[in-house]
DNA sequence: TCAATAATTAGAATGACTCTAATAAATCTC
DNA sequence: GAGATTTATTAGAGTCATTCTAATTATTGA
């Protein structure tokens, strides 16, 4: 079914962004969008893309990713130096993080409240807040 | 005065983490924590080694600020893919970052409160809680 | 003082990411 | 739809922070 359209889901991310809906753009939006929220790296979706005979370049795959980002369809969240992941679920939310594996995963912004908010510094404004909690098997 | 032992208190800080009290470490040692808290990259504290005219490769400030960071003298803060800050407040505490301009600052432990903390991942425990507030200029 | 151990170093290597400038694809105009 | 215009893709070189290597040097403790 849908046998005519079957990139209309991706298109339709792609064409309020401005973003010209080329082969490479809307491979790698299925890929992103099309399995649920998750957490990738670069290097990743570069090898998910060339598993799913998607010829792309790595340079294509960060062009990609940064468009998203600025797009508001993906949000990059730092937890590791030297990495950066990309996260597909966008609404207010946390991570888990366990070094040891690279394991991220998410905690629903509900299940964590922050209090006391500071002041920010004079002329600064709160873009974004990250909670972090850094875990480690226990021993 | 106390002429005789200039670096006593960067000393005691190595003896107990079984560190040998080199001349590198001593020197990267006063210039970390003779100048109260303070966050700095691998690059900055090699460039202020220069200036002090205290010859050390980067090689070394890079072992030297794991190795403090292992023995608990420093911890280290991810605001930044692809460039590792080391903190010398080793308090529970959160920080600011202005992405912008690379500043990094402080927010007391008690300025912010957690609440709802949720259940961590089977066979993980939470090792550190990291807050980022993150800052862009107001327009 | 000497052997044993640990630390430092220059420079090469790595890994993630960005840039360049040439080619190709998508869109716009008629 | 053809051609002109604009935007995107690409291979490969370049960059930057960081780590590694293996040779030299310093510290320790017998
Ligand atoms: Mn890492
Ligand atoms: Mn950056
Ligand atoms: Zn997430
Ligand atoms: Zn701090």
């Amino acid at each position: 079914m849908n046998h005519t359209r079957p990139y209309s889901a991706s298109l339709d991310r792609l064409r309020p962004a401005g973003l010209r809906p080329t082969r490479q753009r809307l491979a790698l939006a299925r890929l992103l969008f099309e399995t649920g929220d998750r957490h990738v790296t670069a290097e990743q979706l570069h090898g998910e893309a060339r598993d799913a005979g998607i010829r792309v370049s790595v340079a294509t795959v960060y062009n990609t990713l940064h468009q998203f980002t600025e797009a508001g369809l993906l949000r990059e969240v730092v937890v590791d130096p030297g990495r950066a992941y990309f996260d597909t679920n966008t609404s207010e939310h946390h991570h888990f993080y366990t070094e040891e594996t690279g394991a991220l995963e998410d905690i629903p912004g509900d299940r964590v409240v922050l209090a006391l908010m500071p002041n920010t510094p004079l002329g600064t404004v709160i873009d974004r807040v990250d909670v972090i909690l850094r875990l480690k098997t226990d021993s």
